[in-house]
DNA sequence: GCCCAGGCAAACT
DNA sequence: AGTTTGCATGGG
């Protein structure tokens, strides 16, 4: 990887690959909506980003100094991991080579911890054009204006005083009283956020699940998308989609220290490609 | 109208 | 201990 400031704009090139529309789309993160033009535009770490990839890869992220990339961006968008050699792992197992293959670019994002804990609370039993709705209305009603209609995330200590009712133009339904029990703990400091974070993953799975509304999934997708813990594995996804049967073993022990990244590539070649459990597709861009 | 959605808690067997 | 049901709302 290799980026340079051009003209009050950061460009970043040899990413090995990466896919932002992929990254952006495939429902691990409600903060970033395309501009139209093939860009998006969105807040990361309560900074305000536009961003696009131009036809040759190469990342242009608009109004970003090479301190703010150096720091935050190049971190939210995972691309000092070697993705590379993680495919390489998935495909000695041929059960997930053709996952490996469908979304090469696809990157877990390191997002806000509080954020993903939130957003994902609002995730459940819910659907992604839905949630990001309601995180949009959630960081314009109580976040802080950053300009062009992008606003930060509001913080744990901003909403802990708030009430059900506060909370209805939302349109969260249930998950609000949950929201709520979450941005209270965080707030009276019942519980950590920085010590989910140096916490082995079932140790802060069950800190997390102290939430009221905070079951195994959605604690598991805070800690992956928020927290570091790429070995946290979404399971109750697992299941529902029937991808125990492609594994009959169980989750290879081989991968299990990234079993979270393995998963967010099933998870977007089952989403993406509807009945590749039954007839395998092949990789986006491509016709069989 | 109908079914479903990156689930979870409470109420059941 | 495992299974079923209600939950709020709106996208397709």
């Amino acid at each position: 990887m290799r980026y340079q400031a051009v003209d009050g704009s950061l460009l970043a090139e040899d990413l090995g690959g990466f896919d932002l529309a992929a990254t952006l789309q495939c429902g691990q993160c409600f903060r970033f909506r395309p501009t139209g033009d093939g860009g998006f535009r969105g807040v990361g770490r309560d900074l305000p980003l536009t961003v696009r990839q131009l036809p040759g890869g190469a990342l242009l992220l608009e109004h970003t100094t090479p301190l703010q990339f150096e720091t935050v961006w190049a971190d939210y968008f995972d691309l000092r991991r070697d993705y590379a050699a993680l495919r390489r792992r998935m495909e000695r197992y041929p059960p997930l080579a053709a996952a490996a293959r469908f979304s090469p670019g696809l990157r877990v994002l390191n997002q806000d911890g509080w954020e993903a804990l939130a957003t994902f609370i609002l995730s459940q039993n819910n659907n992604i054009p839905r949630i990001t709705g309601i995180v949009e209305r959630l960081a314009a009603g109580f976040g802080r204006s950053l300009g062009d209609g992008l606003y930060t995330f509001p913080a744990a200590a901003d909403l802990a005083g708030l009430s059900c009712e506060d909370l209805a133009p939302l349109r969260a339904g249930f998950r609000a009283k949950y929201l709520l029990d979450a941005a209270r703990r965080v707030a009276d400091g019942s519980l950590s956020l920085q010590q989910l974070a140096s916490d082995d993953t079932p140790t802060a799975s069950g800190r997390l699940q102290a939430i009221h509304g905070v079951g195994p999934k959605v604690a598991s997708c805070a800690l992956l998308y928020g927290f570091g813990h790429c070995d946290a594995l979404p399971v109750d996804v697992w299941i529902r989609r029937g991808l125990d049967t492609l594994l009959p073993g169980g989750f290879p022990p081989e991968l299990a220290d990234c079993a979270g990244l393995v998963q967010q590539f099933l998870f977007e070649y089952v989403r993406r490609c509807p009945g590749a459990l039954d007839c395998p597709c092949e990789p986006a861009g491509k016709t069989r």
